[in-house]
DNA sequence: AGGTGAGGCTAATAAGATTAGCTTTTGGCT
DNA sequence: AGCCAAAAGCTAATCTTATTAGCCTCACCT
């Protein structure tokens, strides 16, 4: 029953190859033609591993959501409250910035139904969020609204700095440790 | 001096044109041609108007940055500290929402120099922030950081839930005003 | 009348994505 | 040892878009 393909080449190593692509030329610039070269094979060959551009993308987007998931979810261990936040959004943000074209491709891409691996991805990395929230006693209530908060900061800060659109003076780094003590500080003034 | 030109079509109604299909059908979804057929000509006659597909881009962003400025600047008028805060947070995520193709043009643009239209229309949105950050004494050091933090909770939240981003429960809402009490204490708590 | 230039148009070129259909390799089976 | 079915490649062809070249015409100015 073993599937061996005739080259290294699998669905695996393709949407991987592609990742690798977008991170370095941009989401943009990841072509057909550009993957198939880097991957080694003529553009049409890379249909037999995926079903085109518009999957490749969508398989990017679940890659790069467990990537983060797993990324994010290992700072986190060991860590609760503030340390964990912190780990937690550092974590978050070094992935975007190292990998910005993977983590693009999960813009704006909807899963099509609760078993699509985009969903089942990004449930894992909203997991990994909420238990950072409940090293805050946050009213039930209030959690939904924290974690949308906390993503939106998260999500924010990284793609607008890796868009480049902080341009102005004061450092970056500095903006987003701000950022941080500034979140821990309202999720412990929410408590209860 | 009059430069009528011989239909009703110059470069700002192109570029007014191209931002609101944009809105409508996603800005993956601006072509050339759709365009060309949405102001009644041929696909090469856009090119008397604007540079190509990224010249359009680059003027439909500058457009969308004027306009968010705008729609902010008039929303805060009258209003100061946490009013004001309310004000320019929802009259910003309005405005994404209502135009999310031309906002998504404004996503990872550059200004090429400070005198770019597009750095100028940044100017003016960031200037509006700066404002609204006024009715909070704010330190000198932490404006900067504040201003960061402001933008990419805006800008978060709003493009997250224009890419549909937010599936679960709670309304959303209700999750935008929970944000902007958030952000409104938290920066009250910075004082000084 | 005549000329000029902006604004259109058609035709041609080039890049990319995708499909069709043929070929080769390879693992499994006799 | 040798066959064969399917996976994985390849070439060639098609289609969509962007862009350029070069021509045409009308509005306006003299």
């Amino acid at each position: 029953m073993s599937l061996v393909p005739r080259a290294g080449l699998n669905q695996a190593a393709v949407v991987a190859a592609g990742a690798a692509l977008a991170d370095e030329v941009g989401l943009a610039g990841l072509t057909m033609g550009s993957l198939a070269e880097r991957v080694g094979v003529r553009t049409p060959s890379l249909y037999k591993h995926v079903g085109g551009q518009d999957d490749l993308n969508r398989r990017i987007a679940a890659l790069a959501l467990n990537q983060a998931a797993d990324a994010v979810g290992s700072a986190v261990q060991g860590y609760a409250g503030r340390d964990a936040l912190a780990a937690a959004a550092r974590a978050f943000r070094a992935f975007v910035l190292e990998h910005p074209g993977r983590y693009a491709a999960t813009i704006g891409m909807e899963p099509s139904g609760p078993d699509d691996p985009l969903a089942t991805a990004g449930r894992r990395l909203h997991d990994v969020f909420t238990a950072v929230l409940r090293g805050y006693e946050i009213a039930e209530s209030d959690v939904d609204h924290a974690l949308r908060m906390l993503r939106s900061l998260c999500h924010g800060f990284a793609t607008l700095q890796a868009g480049n659109a902080f341009q102005w003076s004061a450092d970056i780094d500095e903006s987003f440790e701000w950022l941080i003590a500034f979140a821990d500080q309202g999720l412990r003034a929410v408590r209860r």
